[in-house]
DNA sequence: ATAGACCCTGTAGTCACTAGAGGGTCAACA
DNA sequence: TGTTGACCCTCTAGTGACTACAGGGTCTAT
């Protein structure tokens, strides 16, 4: 029930600096404190913590997840606001994954020209240098 | 053939403050200068400049830049060690777009939940306390 | 009494830029 | 001649999301 930061972060697959730092900017409610000034969290702050986890591994920003957050919290909203802010979201991610597919493509050229030889001539560093920018 | 840092920039489509900061951690080695303190370039600055644009737009990161600009500059190198520096970079090219494919889907899923209805209750934010770490 | 595992605060480092303050230089135009 | 505007300079600090110390305190067990 009650747990101090060490196993917060064991349970939540979380470092205890990365623990300190939310609670330091904001997106994490202060842990109440023990007499010898250590932090306690119960287990609101548990779920709290790994829904932030949870929003991060799907790429928000910390700066989405304040304001996803604040949502819950109570704040009015509506599910199409929501549905905006992920389907933002979304987008960017599969820019993200066109952007890289394209630099795949790419690389994967540019390696296919080495000979994978023991010599000082290497074909990618060559084209490397006819390349045009996009 | 004589530019100033301006025009460098236009043509290389790169930052007038990114090329004083090339100079400054040294991938791009210091311009000559005016009269008047302006720096002055010449066309090998340009090659480097575009050599190093290009790199980076293939996701390398300074410090590789640093290694292959050391590589063409004439140290000993093999034709093997480029394309083995190049393969490194390309699987991780590879694993950001499999893990960036798995927070589409994810995300994708989520998204799909909303109604977008102009209603404060959300599917997404529900399932979102519910999904697991991995 | 001391070792080791915890915990605390506060500051600085990472990466690759980007932005701003506060100033100098130069050509063109009124 | 004065001034406007486009350039250029240096130096410092900010960005995001942590991460890594330094320099301490606390608690339990041996």
């Amino acid at each position: 029930m009650k747990l101090r930061i060490g196993r917060l972060a064991g349970e939540t697959g979380c470092h205890v600096e990365t623990i300190r730092f939310y609670e330091r900017i904001g997106v994490l409610p202060p842990a109440a404190r023990e007499s010898n000034n250590y932090r306690v969290y119960s287990d609101s702050h548990r779920r709290r913590l790994l829904y932030i986890r949870r929003m991060r591994d799907l790429g928000f920003s910390l700066d989405e997840v304040r304001t996803l957050l604040r949502m819950i919290g109570g704040d009015a909203y509506t599910c199409a606001e929501v549905q905006a802010l992920g389907q933002e979201h979304l987008d960017a991610v599969r820019n993200k994954i066109a952007d890289l597919r394209r630099v795949e493509n790419a690389l994967d050229d540019l390696v296919g020209r080495c000979t994978g030889a023991d010599t000082p001539d290497c074909s990618m560093l060559e084209a490397l240098f006819e390349m045009p920018r996009e």
